[in-house]
DNA sequence: TTGAAAGCGATACCAT
DNA sequence: ATGGTATCGCTTTCAA
């Protein structure tokens, strides 16, 4: 394995305007650091990061914490992340926090603490304050996205707006019978989104004067498989059917669309549906929505740790990132 | 932030005793270790990786890299490898190789090749033949996952007998008119997997001395939204149509399906359709399918590369991954 | 602009 | 069982 020692030998020069050279650090005459650049490449030479990390104290990564890699909306956050951190030239070390507990435990002292990364996402994750504590006495630049995390700042959605807005287009249409299919608190992911979206359709439904129906408020979990079963359920028993469903996220927005065709219910209607997230797969299911826009979200995060990183004052505030309305075939009036 | 030297000094022994004791090596006295290790979690200590790394030579890292991280086959088999890396307390880097070109290289010189990782996982990528040797060069362990590369050690399923299979069960159910539902050769995927499936379509229809459509060989781009897209032009022009379509994914046969459903046809009255994968929506999609494990190819893939930095011996062999034909809804004979 | 040399914080070999 | 210490490969003052 060549070393900056075999560079700098052929090159005739030290080692530390190998280093300048290479890094790119003033001081280094023109001609010298082409020479330098040039030796390099032809020895295949590259430094080692766990020498420049323990020298320089920067490693050049940034961890990024899931709770699951298997979701929509974790995927394209991680997907704007990434293309941030690669236009840095940072590399990512990927946390899936799957499940609260021992390994949870043993990833946060092993690795999240061990002066692995440079700064740190947390992608619709929550923490215990023990866990909280950790994390900011380690003094790394840290952002959460998708899920607020108390006392971490955050780039998200308004969750009670977004919900407010979806149910307000229902009710719109001449909804009256609308079911909310909200998100279980699986182990380790964020609660409180799920909890204020529950809030913003219970916001919108009173002001609208409009009955909330207990057996209406049903959870898929936030997975279509999940989400289709329960609406079979429903379609299957006898009792009074909603006009409408409005879905915590577009995967479970799916199931419905899925479970009605199966249930020979046509959309929109006898059922009008809408989601949140502009899921890549919302327009084939003709799915109205409320879009956001992950990826722009992850790049952002990502953006504000790497400036920090430079020098840059650290912001304090959390950010909003916006969402919209888009209609598509799957709503209409009731029939 | 606190070293081992201050353990050290806090426990009263050296430097070399705190190290052995934290890694669980022997040679040291039961009480020794308890009081160092109690001492280190009062201390709050944990070790620097980039001083590990650099004394050791080892990262307990393992790179993983993958095409995309949106795509169902790619984060299964994430899924895996880190349950795998997980119980093994190892880290994982993940490399978005997203685009051949500038990029790319980048990635492969700055990290791949900067002893940032002990050994490394290409999932569904093809390498071009420099990039190969580079990484064969660098002598870290690796493995390929779900698309062969030449000169790798491959895990994943037998393409052209998935194909194969597919497109038998159909012409068994008396199906002659099939469409083949392929996959583009994106930039930095692996190619030789569509290829592959491809050959194992037109093996088993000529076998039952089918007639192969050109007009009926056509590509989804492993893409819900492309394949729907494709469908619905084909059903809205005039000619002949098929009774069936193999696609190459779930995913796709998911953009079959809702094509189907959105022209008027009936599923599988009108149109049979069966995929590859299982996917996690399959079931919700009533579709048929050859169902693989990719969860379990990621972990074994990782428990490969994990027993060989243990010092097991390398083994050459590629690994087939079994698959099942699992039938739904979505087929049946012709009408 | 360049070089010499002192760390960075562990590991691992050799003594004891 | 424990300690001393050279070593890993780079970064970063401080001098020249």
């Amino acid at each position: 394995m060549t070393s900056i020692d075999d560079v700098a030998r052929a090159a005739g020069v030290s080692t530390a305007t190998v280093s300048r050279a290479l890094r790119g650090l003033p001081n280094v005459s023109d001609p010298t650091r082409e020479r330098i650049h040039r030796i390099a490449e032809d020895l295949g030479y590259v430094a080692s990061s766990s020498a420049s990390g323990l020298a320089s104290g920067r490693t050049h990564t940034i961890g990024v914490a899931v709770p699951s890699v298997s979701r929509w909306f974790y995927t394209t956050v991680l997907e704007g992340v990434d293309a941030a951190l690669r236009a840095a030239n940072f590399d990512m070390i990927l946390y899936n926090l799957a499940s609260r507990g021992g390994d949870r435990e043993r990833v946060f002292h092993r690795s999240l603490l061990r002066k692995r990364t440079d700064a740190l996402i947390a992608i619709g994750v929550d923490f215990t304050s023990a866990e909280r504590e950790q994390l900011l006495s380690v003094g790394h630049p840290l952002i959460a996205i998708g899920g607020p995390v108390p006392g971490v700042r955050n780039i998200g959605i308004d969750d009670r707006a977004v919900a407010r807005a979806a149910t307000e287009y229902l009710i719109a249409l001449g909804h009256r019978d609308i079911l909310h299919l909200g998100g279980a608190d699986d182990e380790g992911l964020n609660k409180r989104m799920p909890a204020d979206r529950r809030l913003g359709f219970l916001a919108a439904m009173e002001a609208a004067g409009l009955p909330v129906r207990d057996e209406w408020l049903l959870t898929g979990r936030f997975s279509p498989i999940v989400s289709r079963g329960v609406m079979l359920d429903l379609f299957a028993s006898p009792g009074p059917r909603p006009t409408a469903v409005f879905a915590n996220s577009d995967e479970m927005a799916f199931g419905v669309l899925l479970a009605a065709q199966q249930s020979g219910l046509r959309v929109p209607d006898d059922l009008s549906v809408i989601g949140i997230d502009n899921h890549d797969m919302a327009a084939a299911f003709e799915l109205t929505t409320l879009a956001q826009d992950p990826h722009a979200q992850g790049t952002l995060g990502a953006q504000v740790l790497l400036d920090e990183l430079r020098g840059a004052p650290p912001r304090r505030s959390s950010i909003r990132a916006d969402f919209e309305l888009l209609v598509r075939g799957s709503t209409g009036p009731p029939r």
